[in-house]
DNA sequence: GATTTGCATTTTGCATGCAATATGGCCGCG
DNA sequence: CGCGGCCATATTGCATGCAAAATGCAAATC
């Protein structure tokens, strides 16, 4: 047995750690949509040579977060109304199968967590934390996608998933839409506990449904600005 | 509009290329699961340096085709019963979707392409011609897939579809099993003329789950015929 | 005899240099 | 004044060199 136990130090490849630190940073907003990435510069910012950095583009590329334009270097992948209804598109059947599969496969000690995440969401729903919210909010979803049990699905999920949270750092939560989250949330809860996959699929696709309209309206309120201002930035218009 | 017309030359990069070439390499099986992908060799084979087959690495193993062991190099991604099992998990919602998108948004001509490549298919089926069948077999699932009009569902059922096709090489097809396909593929060509989103997505996922039993069942016995002959050869027996 | 330690070789990881390509501004020309 | 070609610069694409890590083998130790 290669006892890959809780001692062991994980020393990461540089390529590795550059394509987490990048893909943070693009899906925080922190290199916002359409942004040239220059290898150069972001060399000098993360203090690494070009190979691993060359590496990670690739890399990013492929998850759909960075575009490629030959001999003309890379850009963080715009942001449409139609690329983001795509993801939601396919996210929608894979949420819904995590939902269905989470009920066969979770266990309790699972389950309580999930539990546990959503009262602490509840708190910061209370006291109008949004970042809090969202972060516990992010959790509930990922606890339910590991429950499911298949690290293929989680990988999908969660690729497609980086895609849209960009979107939703410029998606102001109204106070109705929050409210009605949150119903969904209880009945996300209560359909879990009592192991009711049919349920779940649906609320959870609801749910995305409902979380897909706030963001695509939060976009194309963006465009309209971007329009009207002329302080065109980082979003293509269409396509 | 940027007309990326018919006549648009395209040359390609390097590490582009080699990531299209080894990705073909893997999922027909020329390289099989499991085997060591030495940098060194390889590039002396497909006649390029090491940076872009690094970058091409990198790229595989985000798609799940090549596994990276930190300083100990890359292998084509064994194939295991777990794992084809998962992948096929997802791939079921998937495809349904993209068959009850493609009823609502083919376009006369893509139906006309698919119904031809229907009926060349029972030609070879007739003529008990495997590898023709399976590339119209192929050429039907993908056609359908474009006419969903979905890039990113496009995407990711194709990144999928590749880690399965390469199990495929050696599940052979029953004459039983093989009628009973051509039967529902009759059932998917009518179900695509009438426009049954909800029939065809019914239909896909049921030919689907049959295709993933014969899968499974063919690497279940590579696996036994292994453990008895001790040839062991890149499987994994589990995980 | 089994296990471990040390060394030589192989292979990966990363940095850098050079050539090819794109970009932007300038000048000449119509 | 507008337009197209040309050169300087910046940037990407690729090849290669060097250091670090892993592997295999042999010798030494218990």
């Amino acid at each position: 047995m290669t006892a890959s136990g809780a001692l062991a130090i994980n020393r990461t490849n540089l390529h590795t750690a550059v394509t987490t630190r990048l893909r943070d940073l693009i899906v925080e907003g922190l290199i916002p949509p359409g942004a040239r990435l220059n290898e150069r510069v972001l060399c000098e910012q993360l203090q690494v040579s070009r190979t691993p950095l060359r590496e990670a583009l690739k890399v990013l590329a492929a998850e759909g977060l960075a575009e490629l334009l030959p001999n003309r270097g890379a850009v963080v992948t715009p942001i449409s109304i139609a690329e983001i209804d795509h993801v939601f598109e396919v996210l929608g059947p894979l949420e819904g199968l995590s939902g269905e599969l989470a009920c066969t496969r979770i266990a309790n000690e699972q389950f309580a967590e999930i539990r546990a995440l959503h009262f602490e969401m509840l708190l910061h729903y209370n006291r109008a934390d949004r970042g809090e919210y969202f972060r516990c909010n992010q959790a509930i979803h990922h606890g339910i996608n590991r429950a499911a049990g298949n690290p293929v699905l989680q990988a999908s999920y969660g690729a497609l998933n980086a895609r849209v949270r960009r979107a939703r750092y410029f998606a102001n939560l109204t106070q109705e839409r929050w409210d009605k989250a949150i119903v969904e949330h209880g009945q996300i809860l209560e359909a879990l506990e009592r192991r009711d996959g049919a349920r779940l699929r649906r609320i959870l696709e609801i749910h995305l449904k409902n979380k897909r309209d706030v963001v695509i309206m939060a976009i194309e309120a963006r465009l309209r600005a971007n329009d009207n201002e002329g302080a065109a930035l980082a979003f293509a218009p269409c396509d």
